[in-house]
DNA sequence: CTGAAAGCGCTAACAC
DNA sequence: GTGTTAGCGCTTTCAG
C-alpha cells in the first residue's frame, strides 16, 4: 500500500508538501507552486495512493465510525438501514459488534476500536441495568440503551398509536373489540392506548395474552374485531381463521401493529400501524451525530405511527347507516 | 482515555514493561517480576485502561475488520447476520459501507479504512463489471462480487433446489404445474430446474412471467399447482385466491422459493425452499477469514436448499392411491 | 529482569 | 513556497 513518503521521494519533495497538496490545503494564495502540485497529484495517482484513515483517526482522535452493539435479531435491521443511510450522509460508517451472551465484552470491543459513539440496539433493559458505570466514563457516548427513555432515540408514541388504531376500529363500527397481545415491553403502552379509547366510547375492553389464549380461542369468543399487539400474532390469527374457513373481515376485523412485511403479504393484507423503523433510525442517527459534533441537540419529537388501512378491516353497514343519519 | 504511558508513569516502570504485562507476554519464565506485574495490572484497572485497537491495526497492518459494501436492501440482512456471527467467532467485526449510487466511492472508503477484506453484497453484476482494475491491486481481497462465481461465496444450487421442489410437487400428484416467476437473475436457473423435472415425467411445462400475467390470470388457467419464483409472488397469488374465495391447497397447490418470513405467516403457510441465507453467510465469512489468514481454501460446496413443507400443498388422493398400489 | 529507541503513516506548529 | 520536528499510542528488537 503506497504511502505519502513514497510519493514524496518519487516527486522529490517533503512529506509535508505532499500532505498539503493531497489534502487540498493550498487554496490559490497559499504554499506550493502549481507545478509541484501537479507533479505530486500525478505521482499519487500513478502509484495508486489511497489515504490511510487509520492514521487520521489516531492523529485526530476521531474515527468517524459508530459502533452498533446488538444481537442483530431481525427486527433491528430496518433501523440499521436508517442508521446506515444517515451515517453515510454525514461521512460516518457503521461498525457491527455482535453480542452473543456478554454485553460487556461487546461494548469493550467497541471501545477498543475507539468508536465515536456506541449504540446499543434491541438490548433488553435488564442487561443494560447491569452495565458498570465505568463504561459511561470513557468519553464515548453510549446511546439507545433502551427504546424509550434515551434522548438520542426518537420513539414511536406507542400509546397514542394504539389509541389511533382503536379509534379507527370503533369508527369502522366494531363494538366488541378484543386486544390480543404478548409480553414484550411495548405491550402495556399499546394496551393502555386501546383501553383509553374503549373507555372513551364506553365499550367493554378485554385484553388477552397469547401465552394463555390461542388464536382459536379468540375466534370462539366471536369478537367484532381483534386488535393484535403485533403483525405476527395477527397473522397467526388469520391463519387460524383460514383453517376454519372463517372469512376475514366478513366474520370479524383484524388489525396488527408494526407494518412489518408480513402484514403486506398475508391473506387478507393486514390493517396495521406503521412503526417507521427506518425513519426512526435516520432521525436517531442524525441526533447521535449531532451530539458527537456539536453537543447540541434538537428537541425530542416522538414519532406517531401512521395507520395503514388494508383488507383485514372494513366499515360495517350499521356504521355507514349511522353516518347517513347525521 | 488512559494510555500505557500514564500507567507506566503511575507505576514507575517503562512503557515496554507495561506493554509486556498487559499483553500477557510474561509466561512464568520470562521477564517482569510478579510484584511489578501485579502493580501494573492494578493501576491499569484502577485507571480504567482500554487498549487502543486503532494503534494495533496501524502497527500490525491488520484491522480485524471486514468491510461490507452494499445498498443494504432487505434481502441482504439474513446474510449479514451470518457474517456477523462468524466474524465474531473469529475475532473480526463488520463495517458497513453504504453504496447509494457510486460503488467506487464506497469501495474507496472501505480501502481507506484499511479493511482486511471487502465483500460486495447484492451489487448488480453490471456495476461490478465496471470496477477499475486497480481496486483489485491494492492488496485487499475483494470478494462476493456476484452471487455465484466467486469462490468465497457458497451458493445455493438454484437449479437443483428448484428441481427438488418440482419433484415434490409431482410426487404430491400434481400434473398441470405452472412455473410463475419474474426477471431476477436467479429465475432462469430455477426455471431450468423446473423444466428438467417436468420433462423427466413427460409433463407439459409452462413458464409465465408476473410482469405480463397477473395472479388472477394464473388462477383462471386452473392449474393443479403453481411453483412461484419467490415467496412474495406466491403470497400475491394466495391473496388473489383469497379474494375470490378460492381455497388453497384444495383448489390448487402453491409453492414459493426462499423461505422468507412472509412464507411462514401467509394463509395458508407456504411450502417453499429454504435459501439458507444465514448459513450461507456463515460459511462465506468463514471462507473469507480463512483466505485472509492462511490463503488456504476449503473446496467449494454449494448449499442445497431444504424443502419446507407447509399447508399450501398437499398429497392428492389419486397419488396416495398410487402409492398403495405398489 | 528491564528500558531505550526505532518505527507504523500521517498532521500541524514552526522555522527557513 | 518548502522542509523540520514533534507527536498520536503502541510493538518490538536489541542492549544493558
Amino acid at each position: 500500500m503506497v504511502t505519502m513518503k513514497e510519493i514524496a521521494e518519487k516527486a522529490g519533495v517533503s512529506r509535508t508538501t505532499v500532505s498539503f497538496v493531497l489534502n487540498g490545503r493550498c487554496h490559490k494564495d497559499q504554499r506550493v507552486s502549481k507545478a509541484v502540485q501537479k507533479k505530486i497529484l500525478d505521482t499519487a495517482k500513478k502509484l495508486g495512493y489511497v489515504r490511510n484513515d487509520l492514521v487520521l483517526s489516531l492523529v485526530k482522535g476521531r474515527t468517524h465510525a459508530i459502533g452498533i452493539v446488538s444481537e442483530f435479531k431481525d427486527f433491528v435491521f430496518p433501523i440499521i438501514r436508517g442508521y446506515a443511510q444517515e451515517a453515510q450522509n454525514h461521512g460516518y460508517s457503521l461498525r457491527l459488534f455482535q453480542v452473543d451472551d456478554d454485553l460487556e465484552s461487546a461494548l469493550t470491543k467497541a471501545i477498543q476500536a475507539r468508536m465515536d459513539a456506541i449504540v446499543c440496539l434491541g438490548i433488553s433493559s435488564s442487561l443494560v441495568k447491569n452495565i458498570p458505570q465505568h463504561f459511561f466514563n470513557m468519553g464515548i457516548p453510549i446511546a439507545g440503551l433502551n427504546q424509550t427513555g434515551h434522548p438520542e432515540h426518537p420513539f414511536l408514541d406507542q400509546q397514542h398509536s394504539a389509541a389511533a388504531m382503536t379509534e379507527y376500529l370503533v369508527e369502522c363500527g366494531y363494538k366488541k373489540i378484543i386486544c390480543y397481545g404478548g409480553n414484550y415491553p411495548q405491550m402495556p403502552l399499546r394496551e393502555a392506548g386501546y383501553r383509553e379509547v374503549m373507555e372513551k366510547y364506553q365499550l367493554p375492553s378485554q385484553f388477552l395474552n397469547h401465552h394463555s389464549v390461542s388464536p382459536d380461542d379468540i375466534i370462539d369468543l366471536k369478537p367484532d374485531a381483534v386488535f393484535c399487539g403485533d403483525d405476527y400474532l395477527a397473522c397467526r390469527l388469520l391463519q387460524a381463521a383460514y383453517l376454519r374457513n372463517i372469512r376475514i373481515p366478513e366474520a370479524f376485523g383484524v388489525a396488527g401493529f408494526g407494518n412489518t412485511n408480513v402484514s403486506n403479504f398475508s391473506s387478507p393484507a393486514l390493517t396495521t400501524v406503521d412503526e417507521s423503523f427506518f425513519e426512526s433510525g435516520v432521525i436517531s442517527m442524525r441526533n447521535i451525530i449531532l451530539s458527537i459534533e456539536n453537543k447540541k441537540f434538537p428537541e425530542q419529537t416522538p414519532i406517531t405511527g401512521k395507520l395503514i388501512i388494508r383488507g383485514s378491516t372494513k366499515n360495517l353497514p350499521h356504521n355507514l347507516k349511522g353516518k347517513d343519519e347525521k
